[in-house]
DNA sequence: CTGCAGATTTTGTGATCACAAAATACGGCC
DNA sequence: GGCCGTATTTTGTGATCACAAAATCTGCAG
């Protein structure tokens, strides 16, 4: 139960006080980051100790993630981190491809200067995140990037969507961009600044075609790791 | 609390039985033929009573409806089956479109002569139902019909996306086949038939592009209502 | 009849407990 | 040393309770 802590965690945007959101958050984070490995077990009762509350939340909570298929429950009803298979991940990557360029459409005609400039500044985090070697921060960088721009779309039941592919894709991209290592500069096309543009321009269909890239690109790449070793 | 019986659900494929399974089986089954119009209010205590349990199960359940979008909290932690606005249908409805062409693809190839009579008897049901004006049965086999198809596509992950939309949509859906009534017959061309002949065939682009051309019509239908009142 | 202030009831939240099943640890046996 | 059966511990499940906030009801004043 150890890489459970409150830190690092935005208690800005934390409008309900309830014991069972914090936790919620808080694992999704841990999620999020890939700091949960594929397999890793929770219980109950780790989660709840660890966090300070009882089990009744910390099981809202868990719960919540098992539904959206972030963790999952074994056939004895113990609940761990989820493995997809490579099947699973081809399919969960085939969503994000056919999803997230509809959500980019809807986000260019609506994004604001303001949420363009957080766009600006979360991908010059992913570099730096890069070249360190901090796959957990790449991984977060990279989904709040996705994350902003989408919200910009006001499509919240499309963002739901996506939000709990990420959950299921996220534990194991953690694993492939931490043995990508320091290639990941070299292997990486840069997206994003694709984006960046079409966005600057106004350009929808060079917006879509630059996230799609982006996507399918991740796609590839966990396959080359995984049937690389 | 009066649309909540044990009866219609199926108590075969009962794997696990715990009991806040259970509920959330009886209460998914209710809000998927529509049996809970949109705003309906649901209390943890009355849905325990109803359905013969104590609260922990019915909160775990409603719970678990919530995070698939299913049920919606209010501001105040009240829940109540959601009342999806046009934009969002037109999101989920899209959703639809982009997602169950794949689930088709990847059915195409692997449907068994045995789920594909279970399709065609599925289908059997639906003119029965439109034409004794039963909405609830029509959008159940309905929903039923497509279910076992994506069933054959072995993606629980694609799956689970394209069932959070059909609980989305549902209670919306209840209510047009409700007002169309008999006009039902008229307006609605029959894809699932091409569908089934282009299975037959083993077209996979026929498949796909029935599919698409159903939730389309969907969508279409659902449209004209709002508007047209 | 309408509007509002207070009392009452309803409702979600979280803690605690008992229980059964599963997982683990232990010890003796071959 | 390896293996299996038993005892112990761990763990999820579900029930019950206390509490606070929200919603509803009640009755009075205008």
């Amino acid at each position: 139960m150890a890489p459970l802590s409150t830190d690092s965690v935005d208690l800005d945007e934390t409008p309900s006080a309830t014991a069972h959101e914090m936790v919620y958050r808080i694992l999704r984070a841990r999620i999020l980051e890939g700091a949960l490995a594929p397999g890793t077990a929770l219980t109950l009762r780790g989660v709840a100790e660890a966090l300070g509350v009882s089990m009744t939340p910390a099981r809202e909570a868990v719960r919540r993630l098992v539904a959206e298929r972030a963790l999952a429950l074994t056939e004895t009803g113990r609940v761990a981190v989820p493995i997809p298979g490579g099947e699973d991940l081809d399919a969960l990557f085939t969503a994000r491809a056919l999803l997230e360029p509809e959500l980019a459409r809807r986000a260019a005609g609506r994004i604001e200067p303001e949420q363009l400039d957080r766009l600006r500044a979360l991908d010059a985090e992913i570099g730096p995140a890069i070249e360190r070697g901090d796959a957990g921060a790449y991984v977060s960088a990279n989904t709040r990037f996705h994350s902003v721009l989408y919200a910009a779309a006001e499509a919240p039941a499309l963002l739901a969507l996506v939000e709990s592919v990420w959950l299921q894709t996220a534990p194991s991209m953690r694993r492939v961009y931490a043995e990508l290592g320091d290639q990941a500069t070299d292997v990486l096309a840069d997206f994003h600044l694709e984006a960046l543009q079409a966005l600057a321009e106004a350009d929808t269909d060079a917006l879509c075609a630059a996230i799609r890239a982006d996507v399918l690109q991740g796609a590839a790449l966990l396959r080359r790791t995984i049937s690389g070793g």
